[in-house]
DNA sequence: TCGTAATTGAGATACAGTCTCAATTATACC
DNA sequence: GGTATAATTGAGACTGTATCTCAATTACGA
């Protein structure tokens, strides 16, 4: 069994909550896809398998697994809301190309610190934050020219 | 006439667009409310001014501000999308109390400068950022003890 | 194995945001 | 000032995403 599935299987059991059919292959299918994903995406894999899944089943798990961490929020774009497994990632932020929609990834240690420091000042106490920057990745600067 | 209406002005002439009344009624509420305001605030002051306003109209004339640069959007919380009018403003970041809403701007010159680098490193042409920090305000973490 | 409360699928519903279209109007040009 | 014309408007229809309802099903503790 992979780590996530006892990780969400504690958290259900936590809650009172039961471990499905249905919750399992939604899980598998979350780590499956590619890292970045959106609702569409991951209906059209479940859909493949058993196209009996209903998208309410869909909706009803994604805040269980943001809830337990194994999923996140990442960008909102073209009003789409994009996913991404984090379970055993390092937390980073994020550029998106506004042509491509290409995600890329990055961490700069000055950053996070500085941003603990801003809430210190603030006596701001830091649940999550998200950092995104949109602009134009470097193949598709090309193109435009 | 004020500096953001003649700004206002400009961008419709150049695009052979009309200034109308409605758009002069928006645009006015706009930098009449507080800083930081939702569609169904700018809705109520607009409704409250003329009744005849339509929902259509707000929508359409949004984007053209943002176009603009006279506002731009901050955080979405809650499924909502918040907007700020930022003309004759610096750009700044955001702290967002999860519990009683409050919006904290912030500017931390070396977390800009450090986007830079990123940028530069990564090739990436950026367009916009956006940081936004979800936590728990000095009220509020009080409150929750 | 059984009882019970959680979960499911299907479709109804809610809601924000967009589109359509006929009527109106701002603006450029005379 | 008058006129032509293309942009804009309001009202309501529509779209698509996400949520809710409810009867039938099912996981799981005892």
């Amino acid at each position: 069994m992979n780590d996530y599935e006892i990780e969400f299987k504690n958290y259900l059991k936590e809650r009172g909550l039961k471990f499905t059919p249905e919750r399992a292959l939604i899980l598998k299918a979350v780590f499956s896809l590619h890292k970045h994903f959106d609702i569409d995406q991951l209906w059209e894999k479940l859909h493949k398998k058993d196209n009996r899944l209903s998208r309410a089943t869909i909706y009803r798990t994604l805040p269980l697994l943001l809830d337990c961490n194994l999923i996140q929020e990442t960008l909102r774009c073209q009003g789409r809301v994009r996913y991404e497994h984090i379970f055993g990632h390092q937390h980073h932020d994020h550029m998106v190309c506004l042509k491509c929609g290409k995600v890329t990834e990055f961490r700069e240690e000055k950053i996070e610190k500085l941003q603990e420091e801003v809430c210190k000042r603030y006596n701001f106490k830091s649940v999550e934050h998200r950092l995104g920057i949109r602009g134009y990745c470097q193949k598709c600067q090309k193109k435009l020219r």
